[in-house]
DNA sequence: CAGCATGACTCTGTATACAGAACCGAAGAG
DNA sequence: CTCTTCGGTTCTGTATACAGAGTCATGCTG
């Protein structure tokens, strides 16, 4: 595998595992030497991840990885709203219902999914789903479109404890997408991708205001205590 | 300016205004003598232009200019008609109503500046209406992507020829959308965009059709005349 | 004459060297 | 004590050199 390819996997890796902290200032030649390479490939991956929104370029010369903020999380929702409501759309065109029905029946069966194989067995599960809608859509451009929205996603959902309860709920509004898709029902599908969506904004918006209310008390708080 | 700036631009400006023809290798050494850079800067440009989509890697090691089909037009309106509906609905809830009231103005005086400055002129005023809505919508992620599907977009429309009357009557669609957006109707300003988007996309997928015929017989149905 | 192998050439991917600019710290002036 | 300025340091941006892989042509063999 290419040099570059390495750097970027790892370092998308690093950021979306909340690994490096936000505001961290990306300096290349320190990358280069951590990660054993070059500048030049490593310059590369830097470009690639600033592109993707993963490294802010936008002041200084430097890189440095954005912070997650409420407003930026619904931003990202707004576009994502529209894409996968499109999909959803599109998805129930052009399913193969079997596909659809083998998830919905994953879905329905959450509950053990996730006392056996924990939250990590169930987002598999939402893995399949996610790359199922897009195979049913065979649409590269959207196929790229949801992927640049999901990733930033993935950054949020990494720092949201899920809860067991939005777990299942989730997994309720899921199964309804399938069969909904499975029957080829668009507008249900759409209907119920809104339905999750919402839902899943609303807790990872939850999250984040416990966490930057902890954030606020353990910056100026301390003080007080 | 960076050097690799100044090669992206001028690249971008190269495949979207057709100056390279579609399937040319694009050699880094070539473009770097014919910029008068190393290749340093420009293979930053091409990694750049190859995740926006205007240079497709996928085959092989060296890059080339993507061709247009009707098929990867209609999956790019798929995702366009997604964003652009969504686009249009955020807009009329956070729109100030002045700057639409001004350009749904300059839409219904679209035949005096057609027949004064052009097809130049008209596309003049609808990168304003875009600017707008972009401005309107507020929302940073939203204006990326949607830049990045005009930018496809854009080298479509290079090669439509657009006729007076298809301009004149994208004039009165883009018209309804302004005062749908300043009355803050989203609905209508979102069903006027679908109306909008499904003629524009009509109008491309003929070009592209009678591109396409032209091409076969000047490759094919020569020993036929 | 056709198919295959071999060799040279070109291209990409990577490393390194160098120049210019920005940033940080310290020292001096007000 | 604070502000400004100057020097050093570090960083990015660019150029160049080199190695490995792929490709094409040519010549040889069957």
């Amino acid at each position: 595998m290419l040099a570059s390819d390495r750097a970027y996997e790892a370092l998308r890796d690093d950021i979306l595992n909340w690994r490096i902290a936000p505001g961290t200032a990306l300096s290349e030649t320190e990358l280069a030497v951590r990660l054993g390479i070059s500048r030049t490939p490593l310059r590369a991956a830097l470009a690639r991840l600033a592109l993707e929104g993963l490294v802010d370029t936008s002041r200084g010369r430097t890189g440095v990885v954005p912070d997650i903020s409420v407003e930026s999380i619904a931003q990202q929702f707004e576009v994502r709203e529209a894409l996968e409501l499109q999909a959803a759309r599109l998805a129930a065109r052009r399913r193969d219902p079997a596909v659809f029905q083998e998830l919905a029946e994953s879905f329905a069966h959450a509950t053990e999914t996730l006392a056996e194989g924990g939250t990590e067995a169930y987002y598999a599960v939402v893995a399949r789903f996610d790359a199922a809608m897009e195979d049913a859509v065979g649409n590269p451009a959207m196929r790229s479109a949801l992927e640049s929205v999901r990733i930033h996603l993935f950054r949020a959902r990494r720092l949201a404890q899920d809860n067991p309860e939005r777990l299942l709920r989730a997994a309720a509004e899921h199964r309804l997408i399938c069969e909904a898709v499975r029957d080829g029902d668009g507008e249900l599908a759409a209907s119920a991708t809104a339905v999750h969506l919402h839902g899943s904004l609303t807790t990872i918006t939850d999250t984040l205001h416990d966490r930057t209310e902890l954030a606020d008390r353990t910056t100026h708080g301390t003080e007080g205590t």
